[in-house]
DNA sequence: TAGATTGTTAATCGATTAACAATC
DNA sequence: TAGATTGTTAATCGATTAACAATC
């Protein structure tokens, strides 16, 4: 049975589904539809119909999706049923609001070990879990059979700690570092890139046409005047 | 002149772009092709050069694009001429991270402020700049005309904090609280949001297929004996 | 039954990939 | 000139939107 593997983009939306799901729950909404869904979530409707679609009929024509029911669903479709153990490597600022956050707000997810490689950092205390050096984090990958890992160290040592972690078993990392990792390709990573979000939001904060318009006729110009020489090299 | 506003997924790529360039010039890099850009990126030799070309013909046949010649052109593109400055509202370990990596390692931007509504934050030193308390924002706000903000509060905080900013002349917000926020539409926002990240991570670190497959089978039984009842409201 | 909302198919839109002429 | 690589057009692919029959 082929199931194509469903798009990645379905994918990023299944957790915001589950978050609005969780907060209905918990103030005792029992049945939702995808237009009001829709509204939560920003998606239209119909994409939220469609992506449920994928993994099966969920809701009930008429009325909409049992929130119960559709958040067991959707938690069964992610793989969170139980708890996904994970470690945190770079334990700077970053890195303890990190661990800090899934140990103390994100229920699926528990942080098994918080490593660093500077020594002025080890031992330091996180929640309930101590800072270890990054050398002890083989074997505790080891020991709680570890899948996914965060990487928040600085740029220039984000490869070799990805080396470490896949080396050990790893098979996704969520990269904090601003740097394209490379990895064996069954290994999954997904960028969190401050940077490049916030560069792509000043792209928007200040008017478009007028910038690339000015940029144009500049370009314009140097076809005429050449400035720059390209025979170097 | 009509722009047709080039694509959000375009715009995700310059900043990459910028990155690599920057790293290729502070090696004395002077000439690149759109082929080792692939490389150094992982999008495609086409794609990159199509997303240049939406701007301009910045490069040269037979040779490919100068470094220092394209960065400028990108630095323009997204505009980052000159340093943007920002505020950062919550100063708990995230923002405390935000605060500092753009205040030390990005040099396009610069925090003029960071903001708290906890006392116990108020007062303390970021790098050079001090946590203030969340009223003192508006000020802060008019006095450097500040367009782009970062928000890393708890989720239940993140929505009057985007009200606020935005009524002084906020216009794009990276969101790192866990809500979709509501604001006018002519103001951006991007979500930077770990759980979401995460929790996709989750999904393609265990086998997929598996998973679905007896989600399925799940499916078939619930059909004949419903266990769910849809009739309350 | 009438009203509502899902699940699914078809139509559209947009983004990526392929191909190649232009040109350094 | 021969070799290389861009810039651009055309073809393909994939994702979103629209429409509506199914059905609670």
């Amino acid at each position: 049975m082929r199931n194509h593997s469903i798009s990645k983009s379905v994918i990023k939306r299944l957790p915001v589904y589950l978050r609005i799901l969780d907060q209905l729950i918990r103030r005792g909404v029992e049945i939702i539809s995808s237009k009001d869904l829709s509204s939560e979530s920003g998606f239209t409707a119909e994409q939220i119909r469609k992506d449920l679609a994928y993994f099966g009929a969920f809701g009930t024509r008429g009325s909409g999706y049992n929130t119960v029911f559709l958040r067991e669903k959707i938690v069964k479709i992610i793989g969170l049923e139980s708890v996904t153990d994970t470690i945190v490597v770079g334990a700077g600022n970053l890195g303890t609001a990190l661990t800090r956050y899934n140990l103390t707000k994100n229920p699926y997810v528990n942080v098994v070990g918080a490593f660093d490689k500077n020594p002025a950092l080890i031992g330091k205390k996180i929640h309930n879990i101590e800072v270890l050096p990054l050398e002890k984090a083989s074997k505790i990958i080891e020991k709680y059979n570890i899948k996914v890992c965060l990487i928040a160290v600085p740029a220039d040592a984000a490869q070799e700690v990805a080396d470490l972690v896949v080396k050990h078993g790893v098979k996704a990392i969520l990269n904090f570092a601003p740097v394209k990792l490379r990895v064996p390709e069954e290994v999954h990573v997904h960028n969190a890139d401050l940077t490049i979000e916030l560069q792509s939001l000043i792209y928007y904060s200040s008017a478009e046409e007028e910038r690339l318009s000015s940029l144009k006729d500049e370009m314009k110009k140097n076809k005429s005047s050449k400035t720059f020489t390209y025979n170097e090299k």
